[in-house]
DNA sequence: CTGAAAGCGCTTACAG
DNA sequence: CTGAAAGCGCTTACAG
């Protein structure tokens, strides 16, 4: 490969002089820098990673972590979205990116996501919040002292930064929305219990606030369902809680857009009719990316913003800008859609 | 930063016999490693990156480069799934992934989508074939000779390797099945001339190849419709074909998943019912991954293992065990399903 | 304005 | 079985 000292020797000047060429410093003749220019150029001479990083301590490289396979569609688009803010970001910086996902079951083999960080082979990490942040990757982060931030939940530590949507108050401000448009009985598809997700439960906490704020009877055991990420009995969940109910919902407030088709599934094998006898409303904005049949009135959040943001933390951590933890929260934009009907 | 020579001093050894800890070398007494083993795990010592790739010139990292943005739905399965394969070669060996994409439009920035390249940053790199390679890359490759291997294309320069499937004969046998369910007028929509896509060109290729072979009359140019990747334009192609069609097509072979709603929406629009006026064949196998509302026959190509045997390849040319051009050909796997049926 | 020296963390021969 | 020396490609003081 081409060196500092293949293109000193055809610049007949020392590798020091190519080293002050190629950082822009000021204190080289003209003279010397155009025969140093040209011989570089003649060369292709670009300057060795490996080299500047041992100096620098510093290798430009970021760790994008999601504890998610890549592969699963319910969430490529967010992971997408997130990427494709950080990826701005980075090129703007000359930063790169190295994709990680942390393993789901434990696999007994070599493989160690946590391997470039040791290594020193990233600067930092942005997670991908879409699990809990596992507790030995918390314990390497903290022995090793460099900036982690995290994407789309709320972690405690003290030397986690983290960019997140205002979840709340997005669940607060929609369901006044629903009931502007005249419904007075509104059901809500969250999370089950045991499953970890901040997000979830402050929608449903914002679900359950903005009901008792306008004094809207709700019943929390009769109107909640619980179901898991893939909807897998959600349907017949929602066949249960028919036969139960004795004032049927006019709407349904989906905490994620990924449950829409199945919730629909669930009302339309029940007899209803979507959106005219029930009004259908998701959270998250990636249901209308898909071919799905009704444009559903859902909650965008500014993803790619918060992954540039995220981004930016984390720059300004590496860069020793910024020491203590950083955090932002985004706001949600509303998008009235077809599923959503007068009452 | 915690180095090998700290973990010397604490062991009571040479920092040398610690590199062979480390690397696992056999010639070291048991207790002198145990020794070693104690002070690495109390200091939690990991060997740093930047020093090992100077030595070896191998980073043990390749690149991922795409020509499209991440976030462009329609791609993003293709992405993905490819992305799962190569990730699951490179959790094996301990390689890591940096993703990177061309810019569509040449930005005037500084951004230089080969950068890491250049810097030896990554041994090789991975090319979705989704456009051609672009010829700055080309050069690069040819002048630092640092392998690359392409998925869903077949370029002819003898320094690169690829991986791809089958279209012609997938295509033909679609189209042989196609004619199974008796169908005899067919339409194909293909893609403009204009827009380069070898993958697209052998499908339809394949698909005029077959009905000739079985004798079935056909004029391309009343049944290939053409249209760019987006179908911008499409519904008016269609609806001017319907008027001017003397036979109706009882089916429809779209060359790529993606155009299969605008397609549907066109001949609906038409007055047409899919499945029982028109039968709709695809082909990729992403259009049931999502929300569409009916279940399209389509071809699944299997990209996870395309992208696993494209990093096989790369690896292999990347430790120097094999130096020519190597590639490799996936069959299709046809997918009856809902959309296509009897005549 | 330019170059010789030292060092970043590691590995690879070479001695002993 | 273990260590001293040299070197991977670069940058950062230090001399001149």
């Amino acid at each position: 490969m081409v060196t500092q000292k293949d293109v000193a020797d055809l610049a007949g000047v020392s590798f020091i002089t190519v080293s002050r060429v190629v950082n822009g410093e000021a204190n080289v003749k003209e003279e010397t820098k155009k025969k140093v220019l040209a011989a570089i150029d003649k060369l292709g001479y670009a300057p060795n990673f490996a080299g500047q990083v041992l100096n620098s301590g510093k290798c430009n490289t970021i760790a994008i972590l999601t504890p998610i396979p890549f592969i699963k569609s319910s969430r490529m688009f967010y992971l997408m979205q997130v990427l494709a803010g950080i990826e701005e970001m980075c090129r703007k910086n000359s930063i790169d990116m190295i994709l990680g996902t942390v393993p789901e079951v434990m696999e007994n083999t070599s493989y160690d996501y946590l391997r470039p960080f040791k290594q020193k082979k990233v600067d930092g990490i942005i997670y991908i919040g879409l699990k809990k942040i596992p507790k030995e990757m918390l314990e390497e982060l903290k022995k090793r002292d460099r900036p982690c931030v995290v994407i789309g939940d709320r972690p405690r530590s003290s030397f986690l930064s983290w960019v997140d949507t205002d979840n709340f108050n997005a669940a607060y401000n929609t369901v006044q929305k629903i009931l502007e448009f005249g419904h007075r009985t509104v059901a809500f598809i969250g999370l089950e219990e045991g499953i970890y997700n901040e997000n979830i439960s402050e929608r449903e906490k914002g679900f359950i606030k903005s009901l008792q704020d306008s004094g809207v009877a709700y019943s929390p055991e009769d109107y909640i369902l619980r179901t898991d990420y893939d909807a897998s009995y959600l349907q017949d969940r929602i066949a249960d809680a028919v036969k139960k109910w004795k004032k049927k919902p006019t709407a349904v407030f989906c905490s994620m857009d990924v449950l829409v088709p199945e919730v629909v599934a669930g009302f339309v094998k029940a007899g209803f009719s979507v959106p005219e006898d029930v009004s259908i409303v998701g959270f998250d904005g990636f249901i209308n990316d898909t071919n799905y049949n009704i444009k559903v009135a859902t909650n965008i959040q500014p993803l790619k913003e918060m992954g540039k943001t995220a981004a930016e933390i984390l720059f300004n951590h590496i860069n020793g800008n910024v020491s203590k933890k950083q955090t932002a929260v985004f706001q949600v934009e509303f998008e009235v859609n077809d599923s959503l009907r007068h009452v």
